[in-house]
DNA sequence: GTCTATAGCCCGATAGAC
DNA sequence: GTCTATCGGGCTATAGAC
């Protein structure tokens, strides 16, 4: 790995667990194992080194999920969309966290940069209310069902078992336990009795 | 309002919308329209500052449901519940979204701080659960459920929806909209067919 | 490309007058 | 209780040698 790669990995690392203001260059340039001068040459300013690591951590944000999903009935597309998005959100837990601060705080005009997320994010939702209504259509869920809506419910509490995954102090239960117990839930709403 | 609450609420407000490090000390003189100095006469360091703002934005935090509840069915209960959990967030955004923040990031060692907020969550929880295993054993649900994990689902749920209006940048829905349509979900998998 | 050294700023915190 | 003035330190960013 090239220098600018250290730095930037170290950067997304550093920012990420303790956000924009609270981590110094210096911190940085130590974790980097560079001279703190060196960042200013690969990078015009702390701001452009944040924005750039933040991009580049998000290239490669891609759900490409499409040819998993075929060949299996809507419920248990619905299922591994569920799955997929847990090992994305697994697999990328330092800029997950980081993106949630951004959203949580009204941090800087990052609306450029969160914008990929958003398009990532309400593609993700489409996808799964065309699954819904699709099944609907066919008569795989027999529940009546309002694609959008659901679609965003179900996001909403993917995104909720993430959060409470993050707060590591005691109550929470495991993520996967919840997975699990919602999926569950998921069928004997969708499928109901007869299946 | 004395000096004191003054500083205190000024501090609640910046440190909550742009967390601690972001946040300067001549920031909060200057909204709360003291001098520095002052602050420092008041709180001994920037730190306790940050603690009693927090403590005290806290304080009123309490979920007195108990006689909300009585009267109602155990499904009434749980909606009602959901209710009163939205109220009060809508009613605490400022806090709730400092809370928040210090989950996200792994900021100091609020663990002190942070257990009283847990320690509502799980009181909470735990109502849910036992409404739900009460509801079961009444005979009110028909579908089985595991109360506490179906109690931490909905509160992920609850959580999740909560997040997402956190996300002013545009793709996610309406709030109310989505707790609508949670409880209509619900109902049709908890009292489900019969009913 | 990489370093050391340092300028210049802002911060948290203190001293001391009123 | 409230202020002004100021300190020491850490920060971003620059200058310049190699």
């Amino acid at each position: 790995m090239d220098t600018r790669q250290k730095i930037l990995s170290s950067a997304t690392r550093l920012f990420s667990t303790q956000g924009y203001a609270t981590t110094s260059l210096a911190q940085v340039a130590k974790e980097a194992q560079v001279s703190k001068a060196l960042i200013f040459w690969h990078f015009a300013s702390k701001e452009e080194l944040f924005r750039t690591a933040l991009t580049e951590s998000l290239a490669p944000y891609q759900i490409d999920v499409l040819e998993a999903l075929s060949g299996l009935d809507e419920f248990a597309q619905i299922g591994k969309l569920i799955d997929v998005y847990f090992e994305f959100v697994s697999q990328n837990v330092y800029s997950v966290r980081f993106l949630l601060s951004l959203v949580v705080r009204e941090e800087k005009n990052l609306d450029d940069v969160l914008g990929r997320t958003t398009e990532l994010f309400r593609i993700y939702r489409n996808l799964l209310a065309d699954i819904l209504q699709t099944g609907c259509e066919k008569g795989v869920f027999v529940t009546k069902v309002d694609p959008q809506a659901d679609a965003a419910l179900i996001m909403a509490t993917l995104n909720g078992i993430l959060v409470q995954g993050f707060a590591v102090g005691g109550v929470q239960a495991d993520p996967k336990l919840l997975l699990e117990q919602f999926k569950i839930g998921l069928a004997e709403r969708l499928l109901a009795p007869s299946a």
